[in-house]
This record gives C-alpha cells, structure tokens and sequence, in this order.
DNA sequence: GGCGGCGGCTGGAACGATCCAAAATGGCAG
DNA sequence: CTGCCATTTTGGATCGTTCCAGCCGCCGCC
C-alpha cells in the first residue's frame, strides 16, 4: 500500500484533454467562452484522472481562502458540541470549511491554536467561548482577521447572543412566581465570561424589583477532577442558607448541582428547584428534565457565520455590530413551589 | 474595520532584516548554519511585522500537509464527540491539524467532505463511523489518502477498535450471572457497523454457551423525530416477550432506552436490566447511572493517530492492520438481579 | 478583398514558501 | 600575495493554481 498516489494536476488534464491548463481552469470555474465540446472533453479528462483542483494553490493566487476558525473551549461540552455541529453546517452552506481548535481553557493550547489558523490563513475566526486570555487572542487576531464572538462577547468582534438577560428575567421571574424567595445564581463553573455576565444582570433585576436579595454563587474552581466534594461541600452550605431554587448561569452548571443533590440526597424539585440555560439535548432526557432556558442554537450558528460572511464579502463595514436573538423557557420538571 | 490587513510575506522580512528570503526560510526553518547575529536580526524583524508562514504556500511546495482529515457521523452525538475532542489533541501532539466533516449521516454531506478532504490534499483520513455509503468512499479515499478506522472497520484501511467482542461478552455474562434468562441484544439505532456486528456476536456466543437462546432487535429506522411513539412500542412489544434485561450496542442507545421505560414506567432495574456500551461521560451522571463497557477513548483516539502518522513517515507499510484494545465493565444502578 | 469584431483559446506572470547548487566571505597556511 | 577550505548567504527553480492580455481564425460588411 502506501502508494499515496500522487494527484493529477491541471497539467495532466490538460495534455489528456488536448488543451491549455488555462482552458481547463476555466472549465472547473465554470467561466463562459468555453466550446461545449471543448467542455465536454475536458470534463472526460477531469473524470478519468480523478482529477481534483488544489484548494492550497487556488487559495494561494487568490490571496484568500474559505477557512473559518472556530475557537471552542471544551468539546465534551454538549453545548459547545452542539454548536459546532450546527456552525460546521452552517459553514459548509455558504462554501466555508470550519477549522476546530479545542482549547480545553488551556492558553498555551488557545494562542497555538489561534497561531495556527492565522498561518493557514484563515479567513475569520468565531469564538464560541470567551478567549481564556483575551488580551493575547486580541493582539494576535485583531486587525488581521474578522472576529465574530458566538454567546460570549467582547469589544474587537460582532457578537452574535442570545438574549442572555432576558432568558435570565424569565429563569428567575418563573421561580419567583412560584413562590420561592430564597434564590441563587449559580455563576459558570469553567469561564465568567460576558454571557455569564448579562445572565447574572438580569437574575439581579428581577430579583431587586420582587424586593427579593440577589445571591451570587460561584463553583469553587479546582484544577483536575477532584472537585467533586468540594462541590458537594458547597452546595451543602447554601442550602443551610435557606435556598429554595437555583438558577445556574447554564446547563452544565445546573446539571452538576443536580448531581450534587442526587448525592446529598436533596430531593429536586420538592426541596431544591433548578432551573439552567441553554436546553442541551441531555436536559430534556426523562431522567435529568431540567426546567431551563432554550437558545436557538442553530439560528445562533447561522447568524454568525453569515455576518463573517457578510464581512468577508464587504457587505458590512464599520464598527462591530451585536446581534441578539429571542429565548424561551422550558418548563420541565426541575422546579416547583417550594415547600410550606 | 474590514481592514483584512495584509499578512506580512517571507520577503518583507528579508527586506527589514536586510537579508535574503532564503535566510529568513532558513531562520524560521531552524536550520544549522545561519551566524547568531543575522538569526537575530531576522528574529527581531519577524517580531515586528508580525509574520507568521504561509501554511499554504509551503505545503504546495513541500507536497505534503499535516491536514488530517476526520470524518464523524454526528458530533450531536456525546461519544463522538468526545472522540473527537480526543482526536484533536492527539493530532496537536503530533504537528497535524483535524479538519472535521461532520455528515450527519448523510450520504451527500459525506462524498462532499471526502471530496473537500481531497482539494485540501489532507495527509489521511480518520473514519469515527462507518461511511454511509461505503463504496463510493472507498473509490474516492482508496489509493489515494491511507485511511484509519476507529470503532469502526472496512477492509481497505486500518482499523483501531476497542475489544468489541470481549466487551459485549462482559455485558452480557454480567446480566446472565444476575439470573437473566431473557437477555435481548438492541442494536445501533443509527448505523449497524462493525463494531456493532462484533458486540452482537459476543453477546450470541455467551447466549448460546448459557444454554439461552439470543434475540437481537433493530430499532425500528425511522426519518425525522416521529420515531418517539414507535420506539415506545417497540419497547413494549419486548417487555411483552418476557425480556428482563437488554444489552444495547452503545449508550446512546441504552439512553434512549432509559428514556423509553420512563415513558411506560417501567422500572429500571427493578423490571429491566440495561447495560451500554462507550462509557460516556453522561452514562456516569447519577440520574443516568448506566451500567456499560468503558472504552478506552483518548487512547484510541492516541493510537488511531499513531497509525496514520506511521503510515504517512514510512514507518508502517503493507497490508492493513488491526489494533484491539481492551476494554472494562463499569457497572452501576442500571443491572440488577430479576425480580422473581 | 480588406478589415473590424468577436468567440475561443493560450502563454506567462503572479502567489509565498522550500531547498539546492553556487557564490560570497573570511581565516589561515604556504 | 595567493590559494584553499569552511562557513554563511544567496539566487532561482519549483509547487498548482488564477487571471489577464493577447493571439488566432472566422464571419460578415462595406
């Protein structure tokens, strides 16, 4: 095997078919001005090389490409994977090929990453997590590259969200409405970013206008995997402070806490209500049916992509522009009133 | 904004350090021979005009890339998802790049990402499922790229499985061992590959060995998310057979599974055992608490990378090879004895 | 019959790197 | 002062495309 035969070039279907290269590269462009037999010809010659164009030479001459680089924290995340499915999707319907680098919230992984798609010349890059080092992301992409930042923001870039304050508002009004007046935030257990911050906002809002204190929670962050009893540790303290509902600034969050209560053996919802954001394809399972706040994910993926597009095309200049979308809530079986 | 500003090229380095092209290739390259001081110069003019290489134009000359091209059925999909996640540190580790196509189990979606692969002149393919179509795969990747195969087998490539048989064969002793007669097999709902093909197998040998007779079930293939209302049938017609355990090709369909019973309120493992088969993260949250055969994800993803970085370095020639790992039951609350 | 116009085709210069062969530099011995 | 060798540097060919300017041949018109 190893035969890694090599491809045929322009070259090669030009001398099968009897014509320039320059002919047949108008062929595979499809330009006009080509005799139908000529086409013909060449289209045989293309079939029996099994010839396919150079994508690295065109994109050479051409001095652009159709990469788009995504920046994703963390692919065993359901909802960073989910939007990169549907940002893959979206990508390849407007002819671009997404280029994933995970970062696992390591910088060092995040500035390679970032480095790398510059040197493939990427043609933008979408974050779809906060940089974990902004600073250092900005100083390399900024200027060079258009920037679109997916459900986490920041100044240099559009920004394509959900509704984040909103969703928050109607989270924190539905447990407020219940009954409950003892409610937490939960803050994001990997990365506070701007997301996390308008969530939060809007939980303080509502809580401020029922006359009702605002709490703020943040998960005790710990390198590695041994978080689990600190976790429970936590958990344990505020519910000694009397809280009757949560609302986590996500899915993930807010699933860990149901863990959390499964082993502190907390009943959800009679004696914890818990409601999350996102709508992850694991919160409507029977068994985890958490009451939380659906993002449009793919509208989400395809409003970037086309406002990167849009970018690249030249149909948008000026400052960066901030898009939101609506949310709903989705009432599940996490949350009821609280007990008497 | 929209300043794309142009990236600085290997001659605008030359000229601001005063040195030729090919010493700053030479820089940048690492090669021997270049005096201290110019290294320097070049270094410092680099830093300046923010150059990075052009992948693209060095991979044109070089007639190689270090683009390995993954192809994932659906990235929706926790287990390939972090598998995927897997496959892009290993890829890291070794200098190349993953480009996914994720084809949503569509025969289209998968002959353009292979032909995509091919115009980007990818170095290999990784297969995380079996191709949909896999004759027209093989004829497009065949002979041209090497191909690996992870959890998931063909015969024109080499394949990096986990102990399918073994594992299915701990599953199902397992649920024997608890007093189950009636152990069903379910298989894959999306695609019956390989892989699933070997777990069946090592479910009928220790079926037949226990003196039981084996029943297999498909899940009835249904386009679109109609397939709720027939799944729950499907599952109460074998309850009706008297099945007290079922042993499902993989977690994603244990889950769905899971989901069912609840729907029809059938207790599990009061009234039905269920083992998986991935171990993925979510089998192990305690609301889920599904008893499977862990594979050894990252290391299959390592291994898998291994081969096709062996291939491409000369390292590995001949015939394709095969590579089992072992695997382990990890058994949690989803098995138990059968009520009498 | 000459000539302008046009459709169809072609040659060659880019693009930005690598890498080899050859040139420049410099030190030192004869 | 010359010749020789080792070290450092350089020019140029190359990769596979795109795209522009120009060429060729044919047709019709005056």
């Amino acid at each position: 095997m190893t035969s890694i035969g090599k491809h045929a070039t322009i070259h090669d279907v030009a001398a099968a078919a009897g014509v320039s290269k320059s002919t047949v590269s108008n062929v595979i462009r499809g330009v006009v001005g080509v005799s139908p037999e000529t086409r013909e010809r060449v289209q045989e010659a293309i079939e029996e090389l099994g010839y396919r164009p150079n994508v690295l030479a065109r994109q050479l001459v051409q001095q652009r490409t159709t990469t788009l680089g995504v920046v994703v924290g963390d692919l065993g995340n359901p909802f960073y994977a989910e939007m990169a499915k549907h940002i893959e999707r979206a990508s390849a319907g407007l002819g671009y090929r997404a280029m994933f680098c995970n970062t696992q919230g390591d910088e060092d992984a995040e500035l390679s990453g970032l480095e790398s798609l510059l040197e493939y010349r990427a043609a933008g890059v979408l974050f779809l997590s906060q940089p974990a080092d902004p600073e250092r992301a900005r100083s390399i992409v900024s200027g060079r590259l258009p920037a679109v930042f997916v459900s986490c923001a920041a100044d240099w870039g559009d920004v394509v969200s959900a509704d984040d304050a909103a969703g928050a508002e109607l989270a924190t009004q539905h447990l407020v409405d219940l009954g409950h007046r003892q409610v937490a935030y939960f803050a994001d257990p990997i990365v506070e970013d701007a997301a996390d911050h308008d969530r939060q906002k809007g939980y303080s809002r509502v809580m401020e206008s029922a006359g009702l204190e605002p709490t703020v929670f943040h998960w005790q962050r710990q390198p590695g995997e041994l978080l689990r009893q600190k976790r429970d540790e936590q958990v344990g303290e505020i519910l000694r402070n009397r809280v009757t509902a949560v609302f986590s600034s996500n899915d993930y969050g807010a699933i860990e806490l149901l863990e959390c209560a499964d082993r502190l053996e907390v009943r959800v919802p009679q004696d914890l209500s818990v409601v999350g954001f996102d709508d992850v394809v694991m919160a409507g399972l029977a068994r985890i049916s958490l009451t939380t706040v659906r993002q449009p994910q793919s509208e989400l993926a395809a409003l970037a992509v086309d406002l990167l597009d849009a970018r690249l095309q030249g149909g948008l200049e000026g400052p960066p522009v901030r898009k939101t979308l609506d949310v709903e809530l989705v009432m599940r079986a996490s949350t009821a009133a609280p007990r008497r």
